[in-house]
DNA sequence: GTAATTACTTTCAAAATGCAAGTAATTAAT
DNA sequence: ATTAATTACTTGCATTTTGAAAGTAATTAC
């Protein structure tokens, strides 16, 4: 798991990670979505390929960001979720929302809009931890709560 | 210029502009190391591809995301400048040069540190108000001052 | 035991990117 | 005024990444 970068920069380094069409749609999908198993990946309306999205949950992985795990009934279901590294992409994906939110509808007349979006410009930090606690809190209950 | 959106989501339409290897990396070129000319680019440490730097710039300024323009008395040299809306990319690259610093020093042991770093971590709002106010500073004063 | 489900892998096509060389217009040098 | 250098590209081709479709092995449900 040595992955090349371009430069010292810290943008680029950046880029270098994330910047390609699926890394962070797939941490977006896991993070707001609640997206957890190979299946529900392959069913969201972005519509990742199987062979891209095995790759990129590998890479995901290597890198910390997810975790792969089962329940404990059940030997063919893989669980993805986001590791506590992972968690700390959710004010990019944020900042990504508030541009698009701002730059993007003209170009775009179908961008959502709504609760989520008007949380999002009254306070972005405050949707950021909203984000952020509420995933952490459905894996509390996900793990301390009775077994599927 | 209609650009294709994969979905109404807003942070999958970000990444559908931004979610490439250059996108974002000619922005901070132009934020963070002030460069102007196509020639600029070429010479940077990343060393973009002449072909892909042509496609990408035209794409930042159908986007609006960038001007194009020349100096008074140079008929050959094309001036790329960061427009609003272009400037408003700022917090996208400092969360992504946030989390580089956070998450990837271990991984990427030569990544920069130093004063821009640390005013960073200090506070990251003040960082893209100082990203920000010296690049149209710099603006200003290539266009109010003597010309060149 | 059979069928369905899940998480993949494989194959091949298409698109994005990388590299090297070339070109036209402009500018600088002699 | 002619030649050389610079700038902003374009072109051609190899490589890598991504996309679409089909196939497979292990597990689970009926």
């Amino acid at each position: 798991m040595d992955y090349k970068f371009r430069c010292d920069c810290p943008f680029t380094s950046a880029i270098d990670i994330l910047g390609d069409k699926w890394m962070l749609v797939i941490v977006k999908q896991m993070l707001v979505e609640g997206k957890e198993t190979f299946k529900d990946f392959t069913e969201s309306e972005e519509a990742i390929a199987t062979n891209v999205l095995t790759i990129k949950l590998k890479l995901l992985e290597e890198l910390g960001l997810i975790s792969k795990s089962k329940l404990p009934h059940n030997k063919k279901t893989n669980i993805y979720r986001l590791t506590a590294k992972g968690l700390e992409l959710t004010p990019i994906l944020v900042e990504l929302a508030a541009w698009s939110d701002h730059n993007l509808r003209d170009m775009h007349p179908t961008l959502q809009k709504g609760k989520g979006i008007d949380l999002l410009r009254a306070d972005k930090e405050a949707f950021t931890r909203t984000l952020v606690t509420s995933y952490q809190q459905k894996l509390g209950i996900k793990n301390d709560g009775p077994n599927e």
